[in-house]
DNA sequence: CTGTGGCATGCCTGATGCGCATGGTAGCCC
DNA sequence: GGGCTACCATGCGCATCAGGCATGCCACAG
């Protein structure tokens, strides 16, 4: 079993940092500073490293503490609505439920559903595509895009196989400021991405950069660390960064944004499809699958 | 002390989800069936419902189970990326280290970013309001702009207090499809608003909607949850929904949104602030900080 | 020097986690 | 019908863990 930060030393994390003592900190929560001191100690041994530099006036977050605590408090939050949903009344709801990673979301998914009846009803939950795959085999949703990457396994291992249908497979391009070196070109070489500014942002498991041109050689410079599509846009349209881009979303460029092609290998083709579990489809998730098969082909 | 569901619980639930059966989970985790069993136990009363309907063939998700799944897997996501991040080599850097929420990052960061000189390196961090106070406070971010609702408290209670400089003060606006009914308007009554169909975020703490007119007296139709804003407007854009509108975003709005003010009270006036810790600035930051305050007033 | 405040750690006790053994249920085969 | 198999539930016992009390160490102020 690996060792894990437990969430009674996530919580006495979060109060020592906000208190900046242990005393004060077990005292706001019910335990002894022996307790406190424990936990902490606890913490650091999963850490390897210490999270608080001790004085006597009190402790104050070291910076792997500094980096440690955005997380605790994201787990701390998700627990503590986890356990207020569970305690929640369940209603099964009737529309069709579909997820989309973000590009998608917004480069196909508002048209395809334009051109739907308004009476079919839709709800639309943005995630990656690991959540979104997990979500549909858990059965809260319905339908889900999906990006797949060479060499195009399905998305998880389990049995019965989801049911994919391709929406798309095209390359993907960069996204350049407008008077940026790149932008006249039709194509550039992928060696002649080193050295630039990225803006991209960080992978639900923390490791690898979206945005970041995946075949890459060099390590890249990445200034800006932003998840949000428009922020990041508007940062490559103000001539500040470049941003790999996924062919869905090239309809909903801002001005200032050129695209380009990179030609070098390997090639960097993604494939966009529509998952769902096995089975048939009913009436209305059938039409929403169809509209988001013909507003990808169109 | 709260009841928490803990990190084995959740790896338990996560392994006997995916195989179906008590048994198996025990063997792939290295436990017997009769600890799992009781883990599972554990959760269910936590939870206080069950988790798995069960069966002489194995277990089925309920959908009290089902709807824990996808929290727990970010859960554990995220503790083992923080298990990871904890192991790594940290390297403090020299550039400025900005963070600002999604609007702003799009609507106001680029620009005064841009009228900088390159050489001045800036990173940027997208994030909460909260978060973004946390990073402060934890000398993760040198300057933060930050949205503050009336009564306009400071964001946290630590002393000394962070200083603030108010970028712009403005009042939320609608934004709507061209062919909406409100799209001629200048403005709409609040109360014109019941009804309408939504495309909001959930904050981080699951609560609110971000989205949502805030001063909605009825409970809200949300269909379209997503956080990504270029995939939100896009939603607006297509006619699908309206959303609420911070007024730094409003110069980096696509075709096919429209602005419209509300009336009713509350006023919904929100500050935008630039924070910083207390004490001078160096030259770079304080550089970055102009340059924040005369894009945000020009 | 003494007193105070803060964190660290030994000792002890009660709580918890887990393995082993067993119980209960259901289905299949002879 | 009985025997066997597979699955989950629970009693009992043991090892480990969490936390309180007491104490130790350090730094600072008077």
């Amino acid at each position: 079993m690996p060792q894990d930060f437990s969430p009674t030393g996530l919580r006495v994390l979060r109060e020592v940092a906000q208190l900046g003592s242990f005393s004060a900190a077990a005292r706001s929560l019910g335990y002894t500073q022996s307790a406190v001191s424990r936990q902490v100690a606890a913490l650091e041994g999963v850490a390897g490293r210490r999270l608080f530099d001790r004085s006597r006036d009190g402790v104050v977050l070291t910076p792997a503490g500094a980096r440690l605590l955005p997380r605790a408090l994201r787990v701390l939050d998700e627990l503590d609505a986890a356990v207020r949903e569970a305690a929640s009344v369940d209603a099964a709801g009737g529309p069709v439920r579909l997820g989309a990673f973000a590009t998608a979301a917004a480069g196909l998914v508002p048209k395809a559903l334009a051109s739907l009846p308004r009476e079919l009803e839709v709800t639309l939950r943005e995630g990656t595509t690991p959540a979104l795959t997990r979500a549909l085999r858990a059965g809260t949703l319905d339908l889900a895009i999906l990006a797949r990457t060479p060499p195009f396994r399905p998305p998880d291992a389990e049995s019965p196989p989801l049911d994919l249908t391709t929406l798309s497979e095209r390359e993907l391009v960069l996204g350049v400021p407008a008077g940026h070196p790149f932008a006249g070109a039709q194509a550039v070489e992928v060696e002649q991405l080193g050295g630039q500014v990225w803006v991209a942002s960080r992978t639900d498991s923390g490791d690898s950069l979206l945005g970041v041109w995946p075949g890459l050689a060099e390590r890249p410079n990445v200034r800006y660390i932003v998840r949000d599509w428009l922020a990041k846009l508007q940062i490559v349209a103000a001539g500040l960064a470049i941003t790999t881009l996924a062919p869905v979303a090239l309809d909903v460029l801002p001005d200032g944004v050129k695209v380009v092609a990179v030609r070098g290998e390997p090639q960097e083709t993604r494939r966009l499809v529509l998952a769902r579990r096995p089975g048939a489809l009913d009436g209305p998730a059938a039409r929403v699958a169809d509209a988001l098969i013909a507003a990808a082909r169109a």
